[in-house]
DNA sequence: TATTAGTTAGTGAGTATTAACTAACCACTG
DNA sequence: CAGTGGTTAGTTAATACTCACTAACTAATA
């Protein structure tokens, strides 16, 4: 509820994260943003207290969706299997339509440096992480996934290859289809991890 | 055999590597190299052209190692789960002896704004990658792993644990025995793909 | 005495942020 | 309705700082 961010909080967050796609995080200046939005620098705090808050209103928007997806899938009443491969895809294509968003997310090294960053940073991980644990926890209950290998490290092969993908891909400049790499990615482990 | 550094550019190296591990990318600094070193900052221009020569140094070695122990696995000959097995191993005792290494070689997103930096980190993830695809490759023609699942994704999956695995132990601030951890993850790839 | 490795003092560029001011709008009130 | 005070969102100019890097000098040493 609280974050009712105004036309030009707005605006400031999305030049952000195209900044950060398209330049790195590297050159998320105040002036950059400035620039971008045809405003003068110290306009920027007229709106955001300090370079920090907008790095949290940016990491925040994207915890609160990813929250929002989460507590959805975990309540679709499908296969784990299907469900896993809901996460990939919607991960797939979230990234696909806003090449930003992955190279927020995977920042975390240059969030380091600020504890409220880190934290923040580690939260969205720990969301995403406990989701897919508990789908598979539930899927070798439900006989759908093979038991003979504890979940935590179904997980960590899952989410591994999904952010691997994921990096290639930004590191690649985008030069690949993510979807379709992701397919190919999703059926092996498929393949691999059902009963 | 280029490399034939000078003590005090090994110190450079080596204390640079700390800084990264320590406080990470953005805190290497030539002002931050010197006060390590107890020297002034212009002093550390009598050993590198540029801050870029540094980074370039540090990445070099890392790549010439990963080189040499690529070499002397595929050389090698044994089982290829086994040759995975050392690849694993081989990771987690060098990440743990040396945590830089593992700052430095997960900050693509820093290095991206060079070229020559960029290409170096790209060639250095290029080795591994074909490495285990070659292994994998032959293993399943040994048939001693599954081959209804194409080389190149039991490679993304292998590599994407890994990966996963080293970024959450760097995050967590080591605070978990990588070793430890990497040995349950292996072992349950080992079980998912082995013939 | 020539070279090497250090020093002090500085440059110029870039950083986030602040100070001081202003134009436009908006809600009261005489 | 005209004028007053207050708020909002912008401006220009400046501050204080950090960065990589350089010029000029110096002590040690081979």
């Amino acid at each position: 509820m609280m974050d009712e961010f105004s036309k030009r909080q707005k605006e400031i967050i999305s030049v952000s994260i195209k900044i950060i796609a398209e330049k790195g995080i590297q050159q998320l200046t105040i002036k950059n943003i400035s620039k971008s939005i045809k405003i003068s620098e110290p306009a920027i705090y007229r709106h955001f207290d300090s370079k920090m808050d907008i790095l949290i209103a940016i990491l925040s928007q994207f915890k609160n969706s990813s929250q929002i997806i989460s507590s959805k899938i975990i309540s679709d009443n499908t296969s784990s299997i299907k469900q896993l491969e809901f996460i990939y895809n919607h991960n797939f294509k979230q990234f696909s339509e806003n090449p930003a968003l992955a190279a927020v997310i995977f920042s975390e090294e240059i969030f380091q440096n600020d504890k409220r960053l880190s934290d923040m940073v580690n939260s969205i991980m720990q969301v995403n992480q406990n989701m897919i644990i508990k789908i598979i926890k539930n899927g070798q209950k439900k006989r759908e996934i093979r038991d003979d290998i504890p979940e935590k490290q179904i997980g960590i092969i899952i989410m591994g290859a999904l952010r691997l993908l994921v990096t290639r891909w930004r590191l690649s400049k985008y030069s690949f289809s993510l979807k379709q790499e992701g397919d190919l990615t999703f059926n092996s482990i498929k393949t691999l991890i059902k009963k």
